[in-house]
DNA sequence: ATTTTATTTGTCTACTGTACAATAAAATTT
DNA sequence: AAATTTTATTGTACAGTAGACAAATAAAAT
């Protein structure tokens, strides 16, 4: 009623910034999924037009995006001294990315699937971790190899345990899931049968909540170990036969 | 012009089908990557009203893309005879997995990723994966662990690998790129920058070109090799601990 | 010949990303 | 202090999307 409804166009002074674009972002992916997340939807919790959005971010949804997985991100990766065991300092890293992303699960989508892979990460990450190879001993080509690995090692595990489940009526999808589960033939299935208690709900593929809610440690550390002794074998290999 | 020209409603003798409709998908995804796909796409390619892409989908676009990936992984896990050799089998897996993906590789980002993880795949893979695992000496806990972490590692490198990079103007998005990591400061990324030549597209994080394209063999074998070995050593010690 | 059922057309609403122009406050230059 | 430029926002517009719903109709079953 009074004339202050009236929206002022124009510059305001309480900006709105990077930052706070970002934050919101996360906090609606967080909140909604990735499904919940659109331009729109961070201009409503700002009260402000959906354009404004893209004088921050001129190269649109996929650019918001990257900044909202590097935020998600921010911090992870382990400090590194001289003389840190290369072992240790790798499982760190797997350790800390995973719980980095256990609290925003709903961002793990992006990282290893979306195009967010390169722009989003920082090239420290990138310098620790041939650092971290390079004073294991690999060098060359089997330092690219190996890098390429830890990284894939890294993202992959994660971005299969918070991959979401159907979001809608997700109660009855799960009954129906575990129903079908059970009725796989046990002749056809006979190891799925026998284990089927440990299986449900706690192995991919069979299971119907996301790591988020159930998630699945010992899977977990059991990658992370045998990427770590299997990197270290073929070390052991490589330097043998030069 | 002629009569014929008004489309017929009703039943038609071509008819629509599950196959045809997923195949024309997986067409779709395959031309224009999983941003170009949509119901609407899909009827328009079909020459057909959208709607009528929801009598054989009825729970919508998810349901659609879940049988995609399911298509394009058809076939993919080996067959598992008694005696084989569980190393060899999983590495076949991984290798079989990957040139299955290769060949869709815009489909790579609902693996790992999406909601398609559980519907998309088939128990036989659950179980065989199991067989090769019990067969190398897994039991109870330690064989779900092991399991799980067989799946993520599947998965894992292949999601990365293969995921898309930027579509609109790739070219000169490309060379931004390439010039943003030429920029890197050499004292603080002495490896990056001593290991540039080996690093620049060939490396996650720091390439412009996705897998499909720019393949990172060398860093798969690694990857595949350290993982058996992993396991393999893990085993080691289970067993002689037992 | 009639009913049933499977399949498609056609209509509708509510939403999305984003290009573009208009506008005003703040910062900078004169 | 006045004029100009830059920055940040409102406002308008468009073409595309998913999907609910009802109407139409051809083929199959009875």
């Amino acid at each position: 009623m009074s004339k202050e409804d009236a929206p002022r166009r124009g510059r305001r002074n309480d900006q709105l910034g990077h930052d706070q674009i970002v934050a919101t972002a996360l906090m609606i992916i967080d909140r909604d999924g990735l499904d919940g997340f659109s331009m729109r939807e961070v201009a409503r919790e700002l009260k402000v037009y959906p354009t404004a959005i893209y004088w921050y971010f001129k190269a649109g949804k996929n650019a918001l995006l990257a900044a909202v997985a590097s935020r998600a991100l921010n911090g992870v990766t382990p400090a590194l001294h001289m003389n840190d065991d290369w072992r240790e300092w790798i499982r760190l890293l797997f350790r800390q990315y995973r719980k980095a992303l256990s609290e925003h699960p709903n961002v793990a989508p992006l990282l290893g699937a979306q195009l967010v892979s390169n722009a989003g990460v920082n090239p420290i990450l990138v310098e620790r971790v041939l650092t971290a190879l390079d004073g294991a001993g690999f060098r060359g080509a089997a330092l690219i190899d190996a890098y390429n690995a830890v990284l894939a090692a890294m993202l992959g595990y994660v971005t299969l345990e918070f991959a979401p489940v159907p979001r809608d009526e997700p109660d009855s999808w799960a009954r129906a899931f575990e129903q079908q589960l059970r009725e796989l033939p046990s002749d056809h299935y006979p190891l799925i049968h026998a284990n089927f208690g440990g299986l449900a709900n706690r192995a991919f593929i069979l299971r119907w909540e996301s790591g988020s809610t159930a998630p699945l440690d010992g899977g977990f550390e059991t990658y992370v170990e045998a990427f770590v002794l299997g990197l270290e074998a073929k070390l052991a290999k490589h330097t043998m036969s030069a």
